[in-house]
This record gives C-alpha cells, sequence and structure tokens, in this order.
DNA sequence: GCCGGTCAAGGTCTT
DNA sequence: AAGACCTTGACCGGC
C-alpha cells in the first residue's frame, strides 16, 4: 500500500521551483543569498501547496543552495539558511512530511578518479547538512545511485562498499542507494545495501530496463534493508514517454505502471513520482490509486 | 517577453 | 574519436 506520496524539487503548473540557480561566473555572496532565499520562499510555498493536496513527501531540488559543495564555495550559506530551514522543518515535520535529497548524475562515489570522490562526497555532506539544519532525524533521506561501472561489477560494488564505509556516521545515517536502469540493478543495489549497512530504494521503472529475477524475493530482502531508524522503505515510480528514448521520463504515469507497482510490492511504501509534469500527475495517481484500492492515508 | 545557446559536473552509449 | 545525453531545468544575452 502507498503511503506518503510525493514529487521531486518544482512544480509543473506553478512558477515554483526549489532549484533557482546561477552561473559559477555570477557567484557572489548577494547572488548566493538572494536565490537561497528564493528557493526557501517557493519551498514554503510548494509545501503549503502539498499540505493543502494531501502530499507530504518531497524532494528538496540540489540547487537549494547553488554551488555549496562546490571548491569555489567561499561564504557561510549554512548561516544563510539555517533559521529559515529549521523553520520549514520544524513546521512540516510536525504535520508528517518526510524530505530528501537526490544528489545528480554527477556525483560518483566509487569513481576510480579520487578527486570525484571527493566532490561526490562533498556534495553528500551538504545534501545531509540541509536535512540536520531542518532539524530532521534519520528517516528523511539522501538518495544516491551505484555509480560506474569500474572493471567488472564484482569490482565495482566492492569499491562502492569501501567508499560508503568511510563515509561520516551522520552521512551513513542518512544515505540510501537506488537502482538506475544501466548499471546496478535493483538486486546489485540490494547486495551492496545489506553488506554495508544502507536502505535500498526500488525504482520500478528503472527496473524495467535492466531488470532483476526473482523479483518478490528481492523485495523482501529489500524491505528487511530499512532499519527502525530508516522509517518507511521509499520507492519511485515513472511511466515511459510516449516516442521517447528508452527510459526518458513520461510527463504522466501510466495506470497500468500503478497497478504493476502496487500487485508487485507486497508492504507499505512512501512513493515519489517522477513525472514531468509532477503534480499534476501525481493527482491522477492518487485517483488511480484509489480506484485500485493500494493507498492508505498519509502518517 | 521570448528564444536559442549555455551551464558545474562523470560516465555511458551511439555515431 | 567525438558528440549526445542524462538529471531537477534554469539562466542569460540578444533580439
Amino acid at each position: 500500500m502507498i503511503r506518503r506520496i510525493g514529487f521531486p524539487c518544482v512544480m509543473s503548473s506553478l512558477p515554483l521551483s526549489t532549484n533557482h540557480n546561477f552561473r559559477l561566473a555570477s557567484l557572489s555572496s548577494e547572488k548566493l543569498a538572494s536565490t537561497v532565499e528564493r528557493n526557501l520562499e517557493e519551498m514554503e510555498t510548494i509545501l503549503e501547496w502539498m499540505s493543502d493536496h494531501g502530499m507530504k513527501l518531497f524532494r528538496i531540488g540540489s540547487s537549494l543552495v547553488p554551488f555549496a559543495s562546490h571548491p569555489a564555495m567561499e561564504y557561510d550559506w549554512p548561516e544563510m539558511a539555517a533559521s529559515r530551514l529549521a523553520k520549514i522543518g520544524r513546521r512540516y515535520s510536525q504535520r508528517g512530511f518526510r524530505f530528501s535529497l537526490h544528489p545528480g548524475q554527477y556525483n560518483v562515489l566509487n569513481s576510480e578518479n579520487p578527486n570525484v570522490v571527493k566532490n561526490t562526497v562533498a556534495e553528500l555532506l551538504y545534501s545531509c547538512q540541509v536535512l540536520d539544519l531542518m532539524g530532521l532525524d534519520s528517516s528523511h533521506k539522501v538518495v544516491l545511485h551505484g555509480g560506474c561501472r569500474c572493471g567488472d561489477m564484482a569490482q565495482s560494488k566492492t569499491r562502492l562498499i569501501e567508499e560508503i564505509l568511510k563515509l561520516p556516521k551522520n552521512v551513513r545515517s542518512r544515505l540510501v542507494l537506488e537502482n538506475d536502469e544501466r548499471i546496478f540493478s535493483a538486486v546489485d543495489i540490494v547486495e551492496v545495501c545489506e553488506s554495508s549497512g544502507l536502505p535500498a530504494v526500488f525504482d520500478i521503472y528503472h527496473n524495467k530496463f535492466l531488470p532483476s529475477p526473482d523479483l518478490p524475493g528481492l523485495l523482501k530482502r529489500l524491505q528487511k534493508t530499512w532499519q527502525e531508524n530508516d522509517g518507511r522503505p521509499k520507492l519511485h515510480l515513472s511511466s515511459q514517454k510516449p516516442g521517447g528514448r528508452d527510459g526518458a521520463h513520461g510527463d504522466m504515469v501510466l495506470e497500468e505502471d500503478l497497478r504493476e507497482l502496487c500487485e508487485t510490492v507486497p508492504f507499505d511504501f512512501d512513493l515519489m513520482v517522477e513525472a514531468k509534469l509532477k503534480e499534476k500527475a501525481i493527482l491522477e495517481v492518487v485517483k488511480f490509486a484509489k480506484d485500485a484500492q493500494c493507498i492508505l492515508g498519509q502518517s
């Protein structure tokens, strides 16, 4: 059953985004402060809209604080954002909201280039710090893909596990890994998670392109990667863009994909819907889910 | 205003 | 070998 449901970063029907940014060349204290302020302002408006519409799962844009983890960042961004983040975190966690961030595909924790690993760790630290400043517990997660295929898959997984175990404890307590569509399948991710103590996010759409055998058995293992402090398991749902490249996210979600998800997953979960039309797609998903009787009240 | 080019970044896939 | 593409689109300069 679906419990919380939500969407990432921006709205589609209103000009609201937590991802406003600027060019690195125009990075300055003033530019940073005004952009962060704008992202936080619009985040509150989005959260208020979600609250009114029964959605309680939100992915904060990685550009909430543009260039926060970039080597060129020389400003005290936590100082600029702390009080407002704390206020937002307090208000919406009281209402049962759950938050996350999802560093982009340039973050490769198992890269063979040490500098890339270093930058990735910096981005993870920043992502965690946002959630820390909001005063949120470790059920509020930072989502990352497995990374690159460096050598064979066994090596890739070993490298990933080694890097995970080197992370600071507070980062490990928030980090979750998600299966992707070409390198780390769901079974790869579950194996890495079992070895490193992280929870695994299941993306059913990626799984179509890089499927794992024995999905029911795998989901049972996946559920067990979520410990008490991690909160409820999280899943991702999206549909193929009609006529688009394999793997491209569609504007909306197909009813059959929602039904398949609900029939496949035997436990309660929070659902992030990754559709281009964001909240518009979710309003329809909720309707489908009510018809299929696979959504419960959110808390 | 709007449109097209561009953007911080790594790796994979296609041509 | 070089370019397109992804992701969370959004900015920015030129018309």
